[in-house]
DNA sequence: GGCAATGACACACATAGGTTAAACAACGGC
DNA sequence: GCCGTTGTTTAACCTATGTGTGTCATTGCC
């Protein structure tokens, strides 16, 4: 994992209970596997103007909707989900701050999930097409959007993986662990936990389990001394190598280092 | 589905046997969506000369090989799909004729997932920076790859939800008519029906079931009249509507329409 | 022609995970 | 303090799906 101290510096930052840091949360996130010009962090900065709150459970735009903006989150966590006919329904990711929401609003006429906070949420708001614009005007800029797109897709591959093929137990060791790294880059506080602010519906709903199987499964976790459930939703890893042993976790695909693109020799062949 | 006229004349082109038409694929699948300029479609075509032919069963790059180049598919059928350490497998997605393989190669230094042939197959390579170079010089392209990006996001999405939540019989169902959907953009000879080169194995792989229950699912779909398997496995659909209905099936994710950003105002926009 | 390999198909049986229901704890409103 | 609401936990039961095994048809190889 990339420039740990940099992690560092921005949460002290943000200490003092204000959503935002002097850095902008696109930054900030950028920041962390990139470092970024002044010019460039006030281009970022200024897609942070428009602040949107959001109570739990209400939702940020449904499956459908015609938009034409595009949201980072700064505080809080958020999910993308689908619903069949019937009730059941899927979700694709958890949101977690600095990730991007419709991040392909530019190309997409309507969006094909809905967007619900898990807890009360706060969120930056800019037009699809600033993306764009920004991208052709700073390329490095360009590059480091893309490359969020690409990780996205690494993450939505690696969930398939999980639902299509791991067993219950699997799928729960896998996700906590998942979420573990994802929250270690934007926030120091979770060293070997976390809290989790998901139902067990919640979690049964992006696992494609039922409520009772996340119960029993998470039960078993914790009889066989792998995890620990405090009060408060708190998760922790009591044994982290076993526990990514069950998963067959491996972190490559989070893409927690640099953005490759960005290396001395590709600047030049891109010109 | 758009300019359905222009698909045909495509696909006369290509009639007498040749993998390659005029229009190189990836124009050829672009140009479906948006009228590309006679030096758009140049451009797209100077990507097009490094050929490579697999025979079925081979692999174009393994999980974990770091590779520089993007490959387009012009012939015949692939996957892209991880296997875990005790050989379950998962197909992330088939990969058809004018798909883009490692689109996002100049933002990941590595491999996820492993692309196999399952049929003979021809391809064309080019560099990853290739696709960045050309969305500089191209702003339409740029958008069109982009957009192409956001697509196969959307379909991975979906599939996340037909492994989630539905069930074996839905889950068949609604592959079988996805693949018909985008069967029919860049080959108009199935008008409800298709050769699906694919054992039962290889569809349980993709669907997160055991080969035995594909086999059980399948003589149900065939046994209420819904599809019919001829030899040379060859699928047709016997009942449209029914089966949409059992898949809950609606193809708006697939995005089989013309480019929302190309349009007159957002090219303004965008400058 | 025989033989090995592959894939479709079928059956019996085992089990992971779903469903239903109910008790219980925590919390906020009043 | 009581009460409704929400979420966790557990138990009992059921079913969709996996596993193991075997047959049969087809194909290609020698």
């Amino acid at each position: 994992m990339l420039s740990r101290q940099k992690v560092l510096k921005f949460q002290k930052a943000e200490t003092d209970q204000k959503d935002e840091s002097e850095l902008g949360p696109l930054a900030r996130t950028i920041g962390v596997f990139l470092d970024l010009t002044e010019e460039e962090i006030s281009a970022l900065d200024a897609l942070n103007r428009q602040k949107i709150h959001l109570a739990a459970q209400q939702d940020l735009y449904l499956e459908g909707d015609a938009i034409d903006r595009t949201y980072v989150l700064l505080h809080g966590w958020m999910c993308r989900h689908r619903t069949l006919e019937d009730g059941r329904r899927q979700i694709m990711s958890f949101v977690l701050p600095g990730d991007l929401l419709n991040h392909f609003g530019a190309y997409q006429p309507t969006t094909i999930h809905t967007v619900t906070a898990l807890t009360d949420a706060v969120l930056a708001s800019f037009s699809c097409h600033d993306i764009v614009s920004l991208s052709r005007a700073y390329p490095r800029l360009g590059a480091a959007f893309a490359w969020l797109g690409a990780r996205k897709y690494s993450l939505l591959e690696e969930h398939v993986v999980r639902i299509g093929r791991r067993n219950a137990y699997e799928r729960i060791a896998h996700m906590l662990l998942e979420l573990l790294h994802c929250l270690n880059v934007v926030d120091d506080s979770c060293e070997d936990g976390y809290e989790l602010p998901v139902t067990q519906e919640i979690l049964g709903d992006a696992l494609g389990l039922s409520l009772v199987h996340v119960n029993r499964t998470l039960r078993r976790l914790r009889k066989e001394g792998l995890i620990q459930m405090d009060s408060n939703r708190r998760i922790v890893i009591l044994d982290m190598d076993a526990l990514t042993e069950i998963a067959e976790f491996s972190p490559d695909y989070l893409q927690h280092r640099s953005i490759p693109i960005l290396t001395e020799e590709n600047l030049q062949k891109v010109g």
